[in-house]
DNA sequence: CTGTTAGCGCGTTCAT
DNA sequence: ATGAACGCGCTAACAG
């Protein structure tokens, strides 16, 4: 800044009015800093700026896991957001590895980003993290904890959207694939199925998976085929998208039935690759961008309304989207 | 840090010691400073150690779209190699939009970054970001420019491997699909799908698309459904997955042609879904994480290297990935 | 409207 | 092995 200043003939403190309050300064003069900033390539020093500020216009986005497009979405719909406010989002991926989940807090913590959104790992410890916290502003998306603001989705309403949609098309014979299920988003969806069912006076049988992933999809598939045909479940309410596209696949590929015609399947999530099959799949979307836009929200509000700010967590509706994994001609196709 | 060296009954340079040559200390005064840290909560605000050091052990990576598997796999390559370096990754999406790819350059440069790794705008002008840069180290990932260091797939070849795939597998009645031709990446993979047909005699038809997306793959399915059955193509190379999996959703499930029997079909990516649908789709993989890890590895190499330091681009190989949209039985299933 | 100057929190050199 | 003091680049009084 200082060559800066030399080379616009005028002080360090001019240099810096033109760049944060240019309305303090002449236009003549601030045309000059800019020329000289120009030829001199001067790009400003944000770590300077930061320490001297003390805060960074900057909020960071923990995500377990980038590969799922489901925190994509979050992260899309945060940064909408954010923009809007003036901050920039950093993302960083901890892949579903806590060491690296902690690591990047961390780092936000030691930078002085404005706030944190976190998506954590499930099974992630949440006192590892909240030590980690040191009182910046954090905000928990697709977990709920004390102590925190948090937005996640209504998982037990998404089971029973799918369930009474297959029952609403006269499905009778109900099962639920998923696991395991202390997966506290598989267990609540496996709860809202049940709750469909018990309303409709039906049963539901669990088929226990060992994670959510295409191969025990596969497994599923051969298990339901195996049945005898009048016994066969002819309503299947999976846990995610990888299971049911798998599931559907070998379903009609391998073991040579109908679906929807003899089993009617639904997915969960809504990835993007959900509609793109042969079988467009039916399934629950998660509301993933506006689950990034109000984590974003809750931070900014804990941002400017404290120390009287006190913690909530926001619970989003998924939405049931119909294709043809359960009705041949759905409504409203995508 | 001055609380904390009160605390423990030491002086500042002590904890400061403690931190970063813990070598130089006392075991006992050692853990008497970690347990005043650990009482008082003590985060270390790294905008101020940056200032002092000059440099942040952090590397940003600014992606076009974290919408597209490809990147995300970009991403995770690139974050393997840093994080042997001790180098974090912060990750920023510029969203296909120019203006955002800036803003999120210009933080990076502010923030003093040992490097950017860049996948940028297809149509981004490179002079505009190149302004940004301000002389700190830039290797540009799936994109080619002069005075940069970058990593490339070679397209070319892709477009080579799969139609020669498709010429083995006896088909004879060619087309490519995809566009428009002024995306690079397009062009080279027609271009390289034009040598294998003519190397083996054969003609290819263009089927230009306006975009890649599945609405322009739908339309090119009933274009080809249209045509008499003796004419139709029987190879169908096309420029992208979401092009590919809609094609062969419609060919099959609205227009009742067969894939592969009648119609064989190639995509391009290997984008997460392409494996998941019905009809797995054969296609070319995208060397994704090794382009990241390579890129990485480029960046590290002009940060130790530098100032003899030559800029080059890497350019990596896809391979064919053989599913069942092109070979009913395929040798490799994945 | 512009210039001078005191720190922001930390790392490090030089004494001790 | 430990402590005192300076400066990294910038912002925001304050003085002119």
């Amino acid at each position: 800044m200082n060559d800066v200043a030399r080379r616009a003939g005028v002080s360090v403190a001019t240099v810096s009015n033109t760049l944060n309050r240019p309305q303090l300064v002449t236009e003549s003069t601030r045309l000059r800093v800019q020329e000289a900033i120009g030829e001199l390539g001067f790009v400003r020093n944000s770590t300077a700026r930061s320490l001297k500020l003390g805060v960074v216009n900057t909020v960071g986005l923990v995500l377990v896991d980038l590969g799922n497009s489901f925190f994509v979405d979050i992260a899309r719909g945060a940064e909408g957001t954010t923009q809007e406010h003036g901050l920039s989002l950093m993302i960083a991926n901890a892949d579903v590895d806590l060491q690296r989940q902690d690591h990047y807090l961390n780092l936000f913590n030691e930078a002085r980003v404005s706030g944190i959104l976190l998506a954590p790992l499930d099974a992630s410890l949440e006192h590892v993290s909240s030590a980690r916290t040191a009182g910046r502003p954090v905000v928990l998306v697709n977990y709920a904890a004390r102590g925190y603001c948090g937005v996640v989705a209504d998982d037990e309403l998404g089971g029973h959207l799918a369930a009474r949609h297959l029952i609403e098309q006269g499905r009778t014979r109900l099962a639920f694939v998923g696991g395991p299920l202390t997966l506290g988003a598989v267990e609540a969806r496996m709860r809202g199925a049940q709750r469909a069912a018990d309303e409709a006076g039906l049963a539901l049988v669990h088929l226990p998976t060992q994670s959510l992933n295409a191969s025990e999809g596969r497994r599923i598939a051969a298990q339901i085929a195996r049945m005898p045909a009048r016994r066969r479940f002819d309503g299947v309410v999976t846990a995610a998208d990888t299971l049911a596209m798998a599931c559907v696949q070998d379903l009609t590929a391998v073991h040579g039935l109908t679906v929807p015609g003899e089993v009617a399947v639904t997915g969960y999530d809504d990835n993007h690759f959900a509609s793109d099959g042969p079988i467009p799949l039916s399934t629950v979307r998660q509301p993933g961008p506006a689950m990034g836009a109000a984590a974003a929200g809750l931070l900014l509000a804990e941002l400017t309304g404290r120390p009287q700010h006190r913690h909530r967590t926001l619970t989003l509706k998924p939405s049931l989207v119909v294709r043809n994994s359960s009705v041949d001609t759905p409504h409203q196709p995508s």
